[in-house]
DNA sequence: GTCTATAATGGGATAGAC
DNA sequence: GTCTATCCCATTATAGAC
């Protein structure tokens, strides 16, 4: 109805108004990123297709071409980060692993060795970082029979277990399945800190706030270092 | 096609094969029953209507009719148990501030009260409880910016707020602050584990489970009560 | 209060022009 | 690679018979 009839001026239009960006990667990782950011406020379910082309700022098609299916989409959302995000861990823990002295200053390094790659992350890695790990925590709260929830399992289950033996190795005298329930009440305390629910702010009109990750590692590990002394952990 | 040509014979269908449910609470009660199932392990947006009504044995329109939308039959799920649950943790929280004898005793009587009641209708309040709970869970690991996540705030943030009053007063040798990270980083830990993401269940190649709440309790109680002494707590 | 039918909208996915 | 238009189905919600 408005093409058709204008067609016959042939390509006059050089000097278009409209922006090239006939670049398939930035495209990708447009809406990748926005996807990422909804994905993480509402949850696969709570986000639609069209959402996420609207905040990219694309054509609806496009998600479908660059990606296939839903599904797809979300599983590309957690492959581009997870290789990055779960090595920057196992180094730490692998630097924690090389602390020598007293039984609590190595244990604590392990339990540091967790949050705080992942507070440096929130802290200067971006607005993508931070969206980021927040889906995760939202992913690791949803039931793990939902079939999206399956890239996050494989990342992420086999770095939990190096955690769990580097600490039982450090404290013979616990009995190990106790390492396993502290470190679990550990992960479980960051899985629910991590989506910034916004119940800590509120519950403390606004004298704690749940993005001052600076604040919160610097309680966290003693908090759950002396965990693992009310199960007989020596220190 | 059917109904119509057979109009004439009259009352005789007396001994009607299909039930007479013309009985508007229990229909409605059957309605709420799945849609707390349903909601606790997809949450709002990954449950329909029609999963529900299904899942209840009634038509689609009886959920309109009973609740007039989604949001206020979510409302409706949430609203039922809210009074009777958050009664019966203040009931323990209020006994466990009667309790004398050393701080450790009594922080730990304290701690007990938010979990103990919990575990007992977990175990012992049928299956009603059980989706009741993780629905709970699983909402406040939600943005409480989400519209529907207000009810559940409106009951639970006094609430807490109390316990954190509890704690704070048989320890005024801690910063009040701290007594309230110290507090956040239990709920947070509670509010994971009793959504039921079975990652324990999976990490600990089955032996531990997430469903064990005895255990549970058991191993949750100590633990953070030592946390409280890693931030100064006397015993 | 119950139930069938349908309205009205939004969802994932695709065809085909450019 | 990009974009418009559209298919087809699921969704919430309602109208109206019983």
């Amino acid at each position: 109805m408005r093409g058709n009839l204008l067609k016959m001026s042939g390509e006059v239009d050089a000097a278009a108004p409209k922006v090239d960006r006939r670049r398939a990667p930035e495209t990708a990782a447009r809406i990748l990123d926005s996807a990422e950011a909804l994905f993480a406020r509402r949850g696969f379910y709570g986000v639609s297709l069209r959402d996420i082309a609207a905040e990219a700022g694309v054509p609806l098609a496009l998600s479908h071409y660059h990606f296939g299916s839903k599904e797809n989409l979300f599983s590309a959302v957690i492959e581009r980060r997870a290789g990055e995000h779960a090595d920057g861990i196992a180094q730490a823990l692998a630097g924690a692993m090389q602390v020598r002295g007293r039984a609590r200053v190595r244990r604590e390094a392990i339990i540091g060795a967790l949050i705080r790659p992942i507070a440096q992350r929130l802290a200067h890695g971006g607005p993508g970082w931070k969206n980021y790990i927040r889906l995760l925590a939202f992913v690791a709260n949803h039931p793990q029979e939902e079939d999206y929830v399956s890239p996050f399992r494989q990342h992420y289950d086999s770095l939990i277990l190096a955690f769990v033996q580097a600490l039982a190795a450090i404290h013979p005298e616990m009995a190990p399945l106790d390492v396993q329930w502290g470190f679990f009440f550990y992960q479980a305390a960051i899985t629910h800190i991590l989506v910034e629910s916004g119940m800590l702010d509120r519950q403390s009109g606004g004298a704690l706030r749940s993005d001052d990750f600076t604040a919160m590692v610097e309680r966290l590990v003693p908090f759950f270092s002396a965990g693992f002394r009310g199960f007989g952990a020596r220190d």
